[in-house]
DNA sequence: GTGAAAGCGCTAACAA
DNA sequence: TTGTTAGCGCTTTCAC
């Protein structure tokens, strides 16, 4: 800005007296630099502010850039994870940048490809639905973390939340209040060739073998939805109407708990004295005073500091054996669950 | 992939029989390929799987990248914005991608700084809170597009919604229903240098010339806090203990509401018999049924996509003269508001 | 420890 | 209309 044009790291270089070749490794923290020369380069940096240019940076060594890849900005859930991606990156020469991905494959494969012709370093991929040989096909290309898919791969590291244990914590605590007819409401994807790794899978398997070991394994009651605020909505209204509804309704999302809420509002129903709700996510929604959502907290701050932690790692050590990270979930009893009514009990 | 090497240029020049600068043409669709070599060029390029090499362009001519600045990931009504933006490139050879700016100028202009060094076309800059003169510094340097501020510069364009609008829209409503003492709560931010143009001041301004307009200038009452749910919490535990305590409030924010509703239920107050409260942004949390808030609209898709529009004009036309627009809001009233409680009306 | 020089993949002048 | 060529700003051999 002083001079019209930007400063290079030619004028770096002729004002410091030294070489270009000297500059870069100054910028890079490379070797064979004397002390001298070191304090020289900086000088002149800082009396230009120069600043290096990332795209001329990526044509030979890296761009200093790494993409996360976000599938829908109104989950309330992801601003944590990249608040810790973020957090991790500041300290660091890398910058992260966001690529709003969409919920479809093909959407999410599109940015994908964008932050692969930009030469990004790394790659960060949360809750991804391509297929899964697409995502090694990915990796295999570039370093890559994948936040929130179960199931450990060769190619990718892996950091999830132990979703068996978030939705035992849930179906536990509810079995304890009393309750036995409790439902669970699934989100059930469309697309094909994502069957297992999926967190929603996990949750209604969990769900599951908790029943079972609580010996519920009759009451055992999976609706198929989505979620939604709608999704929950929907499967609230269908869960209500049958003869014997269940007394205690887990969503595996807090999105598609309120829609519950909304149901069992319009309903005339009382929570947590009718019927009690649960959640997932701890989202601030749940928090909030009038709903008081019993939910699932995953420490989504400390799950993007650890993605990013092994992406660097993947990045500048080049580490090549691949790491699978598992977190516990702790669960948060809110005022929307209780005991049954006392008929039910 | 093919061959472990990624194809470039060259590789389509040569597998087309043309030169390198045939097959950039073709890429930018710019003059002077006849139609027979468009058609070869075109089929080498599938055939190889070719993608262009966004770093490298940038060196010579654009990257195709834009960059949003975006502050808060946990303000619902930013996906909105973000949804119009990508939306509006999805048919485009660009690419947005998002920088998490963080709520301080210092973050905010990091990001921007980052995003000048990746030699990004263009950029949006959503509600920035840096000082207007690093704004036109910004803007001078790549073309940008702001978001959220008030005032028009000759240096870049700008999308707003009329604040003073939606405040006046809430503040009639209110008044019709009855209502004399009507509180507004006001994100009063503690940086300097931007004093008149972000939406929290013009809110507040809208609120206090529509309580002129309405002749309750003696009732005026401007609470300063933030627009968080904290922010609104402590606001109406501060307004709630008063001798006289106001028989609405409007909340600039839809998150500060939230906060109200809070205060209001553990003050063991009905909503809305014995108190009104507004908010604004018409948020998805605002329509859930147990909340139900009354809101201002503004539409967030279009102001992405028009934000959008008005940058690619720039970048692509080189238009100089600067643009602002600014959009109209609406009213949303929902169950939170009603007349006020018979003695007070 | 230091610097000269050859690219990285592309675009833009210009020549043919 | 088509091809040749000189860079864009940086990193990286490879001499010195």
């Amino acid at each position: 800005m002083d001079s019209g044009r930007r400063a290079t790291i030619a004028d770096v270089a002729s004002r410091a007296n030294v070489s270009t070749a000297a500059v870069s490794k100054v910028l890079r923290n490379a070797y064979g630099v004397s002390p001298a020369m070191q304090e020289r380069v900086r000088a002149a940096i800082a009396e230009l502010g120069y600043r290096p240019h990332a795209a001329a940076r990526g044509m030979r060594g890296q761009t200093y850039t790494i993409g996360v890849l976000i599938p829908d900005l109104r989950n309330p859930f992801f601003p944590e994870l990249i608040e810790g991606i973020s957090d991790h990156f500041a300290g660091t020469q890398y910058q992260a940048l966001l690529g709003p991905g969409g919920s479809t494959p093909e959407s999410q494969a599109r940015i994908t490809e964008a932050m692969i012709d930009r030469r990004m370093d790394g790659l960060i991929m949360i809750a991804p639905v391509v297929p899964r040989a697409q995502l090694e096909a990915t990796a295999r290309t570039i370093p890559t973390v994948v936040i929130g898919r179960h199931g450990r791969s060769a190619e990718f590291d892996a950091v999830v939340d132990d979703d068996i244990e978030g939705a035992a914590l849930i179906v536990d605590h509810l079995a304890a209040l009393g309750h036995r007819r409790i439902a669970h409401i699934e989100h059930r994807d469309t697309t094909r060739g994502i069957p297992t790794t999926m967190p929603q899978t996990v949750r209604a398997e969990g769900y599951r073998r908790a029943m079972q070991r609580n010996d519920l394994t009759d009451e055992i009651d999976v609706v198929p939805s989505t979620y939604s605020e709608s999704g929950g909505y929907a499967a609230a209204r269908e869960l209500l109407s049958r003869p014997a509804p269940p007394t205690a309704i887990f969503a595996g999302a807090d999105v598609a708990a309120i829609g519950v809420l909304n149901a069992v509002y319009e309903a005339g129903l009382r929570i947590p004295q009718d019927i009690s709700v649960a959640g997932y996510d701890n989202t601030t929604v749940a928090a909030m005073g009038p709903i008081s959502l019993t939910s699932v907290d995953q420490d989504g701050h400390l799950m993007g500091a650890n993605a990013s932690r092994l992406l660097l790692e993947r990045v500048e050590d080049k580490r090549r054996r691949s790491v699978l990270m598992s977190l516990s979930p702790t669960l948060v009893p809110r005022r929307s669950t209780a005991a049954p009514p006392a008929a039910d009990g």
